[in-house]
Parts: C-alpha cells; structure tokens; sequence
RNA sequence: GCACCCGUAGCUCAGCUGGAUAGAGCGUUGGCCUCCGGAGCCAAAGGUCAGAGGUUCGAAUCCUCUCGGGUGCGCCA
C-alpha cells in the first residue's frame, strides 16, 4: 500500500469514529510548503462546513481519533484547520527497504482489465509523417503502463489500407511496373510516388477514369487489382514496421487489423442501423441520426452511413471495428488515441454503437485526443518548402544530432559506442519532448530544447541514469560497498525517498487518465531530487560510515531502477555512459 | 450558423478531485570543480493566472458572459 492510501485510510477510518459521514474523506495532498511536512489533509475544513462545526476542533478530533503511530512522527492543526503530517523517517526507511527487495516497482492492479487500445493506425496511402507520431508514441507508452500494471492490453493498428486513393494508387502502379521496373523500386518513396500517382489523376483523363474503375473492382475483388494492391500494402506496411523499430514502439504485425478488415461486415452494420431506425435514407445516402447529440436549437447530429453510389465511409468501417472489439474481442475498455479534430466524429460513433447495441453496455469507450504539432514559427510543423515533414527524416536528423552532440562532449567511452549513445539519446529526445507535453495541446517542435540536457529532457533524464551506473562502477571496485538497510538523515534523502514511494500512484494516474506528461514530469521531479542528493550526499567518498554508505547506497539503486523503469513505461532507453 | 479545444513569467511548459506565499526549464544576472561525471549544483530578478461577474470561509482551478487564438461539422479518411 502507498503511503497515501496508508494515511488516507487511517484519516478516513478517524473521521468515522469522529461520527462524520462516509462521503467526506480526508483530502490528502502531498503538502504545499516543506514547512507543513509531507502530507496534508484538507478535509476537516469541508467537514467542519458540512457539519457546522468548527473546523480546527474538527481537525484536533480527527487527529487524536486517528491511528498514526509508527507512521506519523508529528502533526500539527495550522491555519483555519489544515493537518500537517510529518512522517516518521525511519517508517519511510522501512517502505524502502521493501521496495529495494521487491520484484516489482508497485503493486499490480486490483482488478486487472482487458483494455483495447487502437493507437499509429497510420494511413497506407502516404509515407507516414510526423503527423503519426503522436498517436503512436503516446498510445505506445500508455499501453506499457497498462501492462506494467498487470492489465491485459490488446493492440490495434487499424491502418488505412482501403478507400477511393488506392485505386488511383494500384492505377500507378500498374504503369510501373508495366514498364518493366520492380514493385519494390517503383515504391522505394512512397511520398513521391502517391504525389506522382495523384498528378496523373489531375491532369490525365484516361487514367483517373480507369483509376475510379479501379476501385470498384478493388472491393469487387477484382484478383487483378487485389495482387497491385496487396504489392502496394505489403510495401507501405514494411516502411511502417521500420520505423516502429527505429521508435522502439511496441507495435508488431500482429497488432495491424487494417481497416479492409472489415470490408465484408459494413453491408450488415447498415442493415442493423436501418432495421432499428437510427439511419433512414436522406438524400439518396443513408443517414444515421442521433437527437443525443443535438444542437441548442435541437437539430440532431447526423452521419453517413453509405453514400449514395452505395460506397461507405469511415464511420462505418469505425462502428464494425468497434463491434469486433467488444463483443468479438471481449474488451472492457477500448481506447483511441486520435487527432483532437476527430472529436466530433469519435464522439457521434460512441453514441451509434451504444444506441445501435453493437457494443457491451458495461464497455467504456475513450477517445484520448491530443493536439497538433507546430514548428517553431508556431505554424504546423511543415517543411520549407510546405510539405509534410516525413517521420523517416525526423528521425534520422534526430540521431545525427544527438551524434554530434555526443562527438563533442563526449571524452572516453569504456563499453558502449557513440551510435548507440546517439540512437538512443536522439530517438529519445524526440519522443520525450512530445510525451512531457500535456496530451490535449498542440506543441512546439523544438530540436535545441530537446537536446538540452538541461531541463526536463530526455536527455537530462538519461544522463541522471548514467550518473548512478558510473557511481555503481566505482562501487564494484570497492570492498564492503554493497547497499543495505535505508537510514534517513537528510532532507535531501527525504525528499528522494517520498518520490520513490510514489512511483505506483504516478502509474495508476496514468492509467486512469491516459496522460503521459505525469509520468515525464514525475521522473524530471526525481532525476532533479535525486541529482540533489547526490550533489549534497556524499556516498563513496573517504570517511563516509559503512552504515550511511550502504544507505546511499540503497537510495541511488531504487532510483536508478525507478529512472531506468519509468523511461522504458515512456519506450525511452537507457545506458550505462553516454 | 452550430459544436469542441485553448489563453498562466520575455520564450517553452507544469499546476486545474477548489486550499496556506501560483511552480519548473530556457534566456538574463551572480555564485560553486583540493569533491563519487561541471553534460552538474545553488541563488536572484521576472506574474492584473486574457477580462468581467458569480458560487465559496477560500478560485489559476467550478459556473455564466465578453474578448482573443485554433479546430471540426451529411457523400475524403
């Protein structure tokens, strides 16, 4: 149990006794100022409220109700009723040293779920760009903490390999190859071959016709068109795969169930709809209606379930998707990490597939959204010449920078090598920048302060990492020095030591809240508390004592583990010298 | 027209289950290597929390309105 769990149940179980009702709980907070200790509990002042009472008296019952000893070394009513509680430093020892010798950083989930999470799902069409990268590494970290808690995750990469671009795309395709070159080849750049494929649809009559026709013989099953387009898919899928690797995203090939997938339910989906009257014909398309989500004049939504050339839309392919995960899959909680801009239209397929019963009443259904990605000029991130910016680029300018910076600052390495060190500081800084910044925003793309290693970076992060490995080296060569038993004396361990405690609850927010940014801000807090301790602490230095060595000692191990565990829950590595 | 998101230090961002004097980093200024990695640490300066009302013992946080910025909305995905 956490320390706060540990002190709100006691808190909790004094209110009770202090004949308050169940509802008003004890409000603990760590506490604001070091001077009002580690904890506070603000609930006697909304206690005392409820109860017209006044709220210090409250706060002196409450406190000599509760059972605090061993835990709490002195507490204290202050202002018009807070409760400050200090805790006892050799209780806080005595959780580190278990913590030291657990196999696991916090306890498991209580009530461990299944949990589907639909994250990258990049459209096949295009290269991927550095539009997908924040679905992809923010569902990819959210999912490893899901995991780290015992719950069973299901992945799903629903990516865009169906709709009215493929045909103009196998159309080119076909003319590729047809003048003699290999599929792979003709594909090598698939940025320039969709702009060359969507050229030829402007400007050339004949082959946008044929491209058209195309499509339809696509989803008629055409072998023909199918073989172009398996070619295309196979190719465009190995481009995604290789930059997952290069992300070190979790995702596999088992994990892709592309939006083709659920080609062959889309004509009974409709069906359902219209046998239960949510769609109905409206202008030659099928319409769903939804007076759940009206306007204020009371005008209800609508989607388009089917054009009216009998083709279908996302929408559709989203409720089948939907279906197979809930009732197929077994999901209890299904979450999307999507573009905020598909709001509404996550929102109107949630209300469909509950109203349409396509999903398990008890499933809870999460659009997590987030914002867009600016360049510095505060305008979406674009080339200079205005188009996409590619994630392969990205990337690879990523690990060149971080390799000059490691050329130039870097002295002797013992055992690892400068393109490791650049890979995983680069591709790190990259992805940290992003995960630090709270979801639902749009951020600012900025190499120089995420190569910084100053500040909360990955980079600031990995280096607090390496510190504690040099210091581990050193150790190794020293008899006797091994950690043992926690002691704390100084602020500076204190303040480590809360930290470290609070890894699970960090986690669980996490979970609960898909928010990332808690997790980078939480580990930026303990790499800095942690440096401090290490800058005031002296550890192996001559004349230290045996007993505060291993203490020391004990402290830099858990936060070594705790760094190098909360950096992997982000996909973010470390080493031991950088 | 309708709907959603966002306005916090010069810049980039935290804080928003309502709690005591609103916090970091960058940048600026000034300190700290006889010392386990100075790729570090410490300190100072810097704020009408967009504005106005309201609820409350208490509001950056909750409600309403206004202003400013962004995004989306029946035949792309």
């Amino acid at each position: 149990m956490s320390v706060r769990a540990l002190l709100d149940q006691r808190l909790r179980l004094a209110m009770r006794d202090c004949g308050l009702p169940a509802h008003l709980g004890p409000q603990l907070a760590r506490a604001s100022r070091p001077e009002f200790g580690d904890f506070q509990a603000n609930g006697a002042l909304a206690a005392a409220k409820a109860m017209k009472a006044k709220p210090r008296e409250l706060a002196e019952r409450m406190l000599a109700a509760a059972q605090l000893d061993g835990i709490v070394a002195r507490a204290e009513i202050a202002g018009p009723g807070f409760i400050n509680l200090h805790l006892a430093d050799d209780f806080l020892a005595r959780l580190l040293d278990d913590l030291g010798h657990a196999r696991r950083l916090c306890p498991p989930a209580e009530r461990p779920q299944r949990i589907l999470v639909d994250y990258s799902s990049p459209n096949l069409a295009k290269e991927m760009h550095v539009g997908h990268l924040r679905s992809t590494i923010i569902g990819d970290a959210v999912v490893r903490v899901l995991e780290y808690l015992g719950h069973e995750v299901i992945r799903q990469n629903h990516m865009g390999d169906w709709g009215t671009q493929f045909g103009m795309l196998i159309a080119e395709l076909e003319d590729h190859l047809g003048a003699g070159e290999a599929p792979d080849l003709a594909l090598a750049d698939l940025e320039q071959f969709y702009q060359s494929a969507k050229a030829h649809f402007d400007l050339d009559v004949e082959f946008a016709s044929r491209a058209r026709h195309y499509v339809v013989r696509l989803q008629a099953g055409d072998p023909h068109c199918r073989a172009l387009w398996q070619r295309f898919i196979d190719i465009s899928v190995a481009h995604s795969e290789a930059i997952y690797r290069q992300l070190n995203v979790s995702l596999t090939h088992a994990d892709i169930r592309p939006e083709s997938a659920y080609n062959p339910v889309l004509e009974e989906i409709v069906a359902l709809l219209v046998d239960q009257g949510i769609a109905r014909e409206d202008q030659g398309a099928l319409v769903a209606f939804l007076p759940e989500l009206a306007d204020q004049h009371g005008k209800p939504a609508a989607v388009i379930v089917r054009k009216s050339d009998g083709g279908y839309l996302y929408a559709t392919t989203d409720l089948a998707a939907l279906r197979y995960r809930s009732l197929v899959l077994g999901a209890e909680r299904i979450l999307y990490f999507i573009d905020a801009r598909q709001s509404l239209h996550m929102k109107q397929v949630f209300a469909l597939a509950r109203k349409a019963g396509l999903v398990d009443p008890a499933v809870a259904l999460e659009h997590h959204a987030f914002g867009t990605m600016l360049g510095p000029d505060g305008k979406p991130f674009k080339t200079r010449a205005g188009g996409t910016v590619k994630l392969a680029e990205l990337l690879d300018e990523a690990v060149a920078r971080a390799a000059q910076l490691v050329a130039a600052k870097n002295p002797e390495l013992m055992e690892t090598s400068p393109e490791e060190i650049a890979r995983k500081v680069g591709i790190g800084a990259v992805k940290y920048a992003d995960l630090s910044k709270t979801r639902t925003h749009d951020y600012v793309f900025d190499w120089e302060a995420m190569l910084s290693f100053d500040g909360n970076t990955a980079p600031y992060l990995q280096y607090a990492y390496t510190r504690t490995q040099s210091l581990f080296r050193r150790a190794a060569a020293i008899p006797g020095a091994a950690p043992g038993p926690v002691r704390i004396t100084e602020d500076a361990e204190r303040g480590c030591a809360l930290l470290l405690l609070e890894f699970g609850e960090i986690l669980r927010q996490v979970a609960d809240d898909a928010y990332p940014h808690v997790l980078c801000n939480y580990l930026y807090d303990l790499a800095s508390a942690f440096t401090g301790f290490y800058q005031q602490c002296p550890v192996l230095k001559d004349g230290i004592d045996p007993g505060v060595r291993a203490s020391r000692l004990a402290l830099c191990q858990l936060a070594a583990r705790t760094l190098a565990t909360g950096l992997d829950l982000l996909g973010i590595e470390v080493m031991a010298e950088m």
